[in-house]
DNA sequence: TAAGTATTTGGTAAAATAGCCAAATAGTGT
DNA sequence: ACACTATTTGGCTATTTTACCAAATACTTA
C-alpha cells in the first residue's frame, strides 16, 4: 500500500475515532440542536469538567466542532451536521444485528 | 442520563469504533466491491494474518460484515453499504479543516 | 487588587487496543 | 492417517485512551 493511501486512511480513521465515544456522541447530538457552553454539556454528560473539556478538544482537533469564547464561557458548535446521517445508518446496523440474532435463536431451538 | 440512553450511545459508539481503524476502513472499502477471502484482504492490508483475522472479527461483532466459509477459505462480505456514505462526509470534514488551516495561516502573516 | 467562576492543562493510574508469534482448528487431497 | 493450506485463538508487550484530581489560566466583578 502506498504512503499517501495509508495517510488518507489514517485521517479518516481519526475522524471516526473522534466520534466513537458515548459522551462525544451525546455532545454531537446536543450540539446539533445549537451551540452549548461547556458547562451545559458537562451537566448533560455527567462527567468531570476536565473530562468533558478533553472530549471537546478531541472533537475540535478532528474538525467536527468549533469553540467560541464569550466572557467566562466557551461555546461549542457543530461544524459538520452531515455526521448526523451516520446515526440512521448505525441504527440500521443495530436493527439488522438484532434481527439476525433472533433468527439464529429460532434455528437453535 | 438514563441507563437506556447510556446503552444506546454505547452501542452506537461501538459500531463507530469498529470502523475507526485504517486497516478496517480499507477492508470495508474493498468489501464494498464484493466479497473477499481473508487471504486477499491480508495482502491488501499488509499485516500479519492473525492481525487481519482479528480486525475482521471486530467488524463482524459490530454487525458490519458477515463471514462464509467455503472449503479452506473464509469469505467476508459487507452487510451495510450505508457506511460508505460516511466517507463523503468525512472527506468534507477534512477539506473544511484544510481550508480553515489555510485561512488561519493567512491571518498569521 | 482580590475573590470568584468557567475552562483548560498536566499528571497519573486503570483499562482498552493493536500487533506479532506460536499453537490450535478446520477442511482438502494423498 | 498424514501432510498441507487457510484461518482463528491465546498469550504477550507496547501503545493509546479514558477518567479523575489538582493546579494553572482567563475573564469578571467587587
Amino acid at each position: 500500500m502506498k504512503k499517501a493511501e495509508q495517510e488518507r486512511l489514517l485521517r479518516r480513521a481519526d475522524i471516526l475515532k473522534a466520534l466513537a465515544h458515548p459522551s462525544r456522541l451525546l455532545m454531537v447530538e446536543k450540539l446539533a440542536e445549537g451551540e452549548r457552553c461547556v458547562c451545559e454539556l458537562q451537566k448533560m454528560v455527567g462527567a468531570d469538567m476536565s473530562t468533558v473539556s478533553k472530549h471537546l478538544s478531541v472533537l475540535k482537533r478532528a474538525g467536527l466542532v468549533q469553540d467560541d469564547k464569550r466572557g467566562l464561557q466557551v461555546f461549542y458548535r457543530l461544524l459538520s451536521p452531515c455526521v448526523l446521517n451516520f446515526f440512521t445508518c448505525v441504527e440500521s446496523v443495530i436493527e439488522a444485528r438484532k434481527k439476525r440474532g433472533r433468527a439464529a435463536c429460532e434455528i437453535a431451538k
